[in-house]
RNA sequence: GCCGAGGUAGCUCAGUGGUAGAGCGCGGCCCUGAAAAGGCCGGCGUGGGGGGUCCGAUUCCCUCCCUCGGCA
C-alpha cells in the first residue's frame, strides 16, 4: 500500500491558503509550502503568507526560511521539500503541498535531472556573450552541441539557451539527454493533486480585491523596508517590488503602481493556469469564488477520496 | 431648440469607394538549478440604426438615435 501525498494547487488568489489549514486539520496533514516567494523572510504581505494565527493551527514548512540576500532555486526547494515530506510521513501524517509555483510542483511530482551545481562565472560569461553577439549566436552554438535541445528552445529565450550551454560545458553531456532521466513522488506514492478552479472573471475580481487588501495592510511600508535591504536576484522578482519602486522613484503615482501590481498578478495567474491545465493528473475543484474557507475545504474533502 | 465635433476591437484612436488596422487590454501556449522569472503565438469586429447612390459603401448622400462642446 503506497503512502498518501497530497497537493493543493491553483492560481494566485484562488483561496488555497485558508482552505488548506481547515482541510489539513480534518485529514491529519501538515502543510509544505510550494511557493517560490513565500520562502523568503520579511516578504509577508507581498506574498500573502498565511498569518501566524493560521500557522498555529497546522504546522507549515518552507515559509520564511531564506534570507532576502540569497538566491533560491528549484533544487534547493526540492531537497528541502522532500526532506519535510519524509519527516511528516514518518510521524504518520500526510504531507500536503500547497502553492502555486508550477515548476516546483513539477520537480516534486516528476523529479529533476542530476547535474553539477551551476557555475555563476560560466553563466556570467554566456550572458555577456548573449548581450554582445545576440541570443542567436548562443542558439547556433547550442545547435552544434545539442540539436535536440535547440529544437525545443526558442532563439530568443536567452535564459534557457544559457542554461543548456552551461550544462553541456559543465558535464560534457547534452541537457536534452540528461533531462530524460527523472523520477519523482508520483512514481512511488499515492499522489492526489487538487487544483482550485474558478471562472476567470471571478478570479480577476479576487485578485483586484486582494491587491487592495494588501495595500490596506501596509504593503507600502513592507516594500519600502525590503528596498532598503540587499535583495537577491530571485527575491527581487516578487510582484510588487519593481512596481512600487517605480512609484517611490517618482516615475508614476500610487494609483498607477496599484494597477501595475494588479496587471502583473493577472498575467501571473494566467501563466499558472496554463501550467495546471496541461497536467492531466490534476483533479479540479470548481469554485464560484464566494465560498468561505470552510466551504472550500468541504469541497476538497469530497474530492479527497 | 440651434450651431459645431464625433459615434470603427474591451479601451484610446488611425485609415480606405473594393468587407479594416495600431497601441494598450485580453486570449492561447512553452517551460527540468532565476519560475511571482523568461520566451513564443493570436485581432478577439454585424465599422450607432434605417434608407439611398454605385458593379461594390466602413468610406458618398438622406434620415433617425446617442455622446461631447458652444449658443440659447
Amino acid at each position: 500500500m503506497k503512502e498518501k501525498i497530497l497537493f493543493l494547487v491553483g492560481p494566485t488568489a484562488s483561496g488555497k491558503t485558508a482552505a488548506a489549514v481547515i482541510f489539513a486539520k480534518r485529514i491529519g496533514a501538515e502543510i509544505i509550502s510550494c511557493d517560490s516567494m513565500q520562502v523568503y523572510k520579511g516578504m509577508d504581505i507581498i506574498t500573502s503568507k498565511p498569518f501566524p494565527a493560521l500557522r498555529k493551527k497546522v504546522p507549515h514548512y518552507l515559509i520564511g526560511v531564506v534570507s532576502l540576500a540569497k538566491d533560491y532555486d528549484v533544487t534547493r526547494f526540492r531537497r528541502a521539500a522532500l526532506n519535510k515530506a519524509k519527516d511528516i510521513l514518518k510521524r504518520g501524517k500526510i504531507p500536503l503541498f500547497v502553492g502555486g509555483t508550477g515548476l516546483y510542483m513539477s520537480v516534486l511530482l516528476d523529479g529533476i535531472f542530476k547535474t553539477k551545481a551551476s557555475d555563476p562565472r560560466l553563466r556570467e560569461r554566456l550572458y555577456k556573450l548573449a548581450q554582445n553577439k545576440g541570443s542567436l549566436y548562443l542558439y547556433n552554438r547550442l545547435l552544434r552541441v545539442d540539436p535536440a535541445a535547440a529544437l525545443k528552445i526558442h532563439p530568443n529565450d536567452t535564459r534557457r539557451l544559457i542554461r543548456a550551454l552551461e550544462v553541456f560545458t559543465a558535464t560534457g553531456k547534452p541537457i536534452s539527454e540528461l533531462q530524460k532521466k527523472r523520477k519523482g513522488l508520483y512514481a512511488d506514492y499515492d499522489v492526489k493533486i487538487l487544483c482550485l478552479g474558478l471562472k476567470r472573471e471571478r478570479l480577476y475580481r479576487r485578485i483586484e480585491q486582494r491587491v487592495e487588501r494588501m495595500f490596506n495592510k501596509g504593503l507600502l511600508d513592507e516594500v519600502r523596508k525590503l528596498l532598503r535591504r540587499k535583495l537577491s536576484r530571485t527575491a527581487s522578482a516578487a510582484i510588487g517590488i519593481k512596481e512600487l519602486k517605480g512609484y517611490f522613484d517618482g516615475q508614476y503615482d500610487l494609483a498607477e503602481a496599484k494597477e501595475l501590481v494588479k496587471l502583473n498578478t493577472r498575467r501571473y495567474a494566467k501563466r499558472q493556469l496554463t501550467w495546471f491545465r496541461k497536467d492531466k493528473r490534476i483533479t479540479w475543484v470548481k469554485l464560484t469564488g464566494n465560498e468561505s474557507p470552510k466551504e472550500t475545504a468541504d469541497k476538497l474533502w469530497k474530492k479527497f477520496f
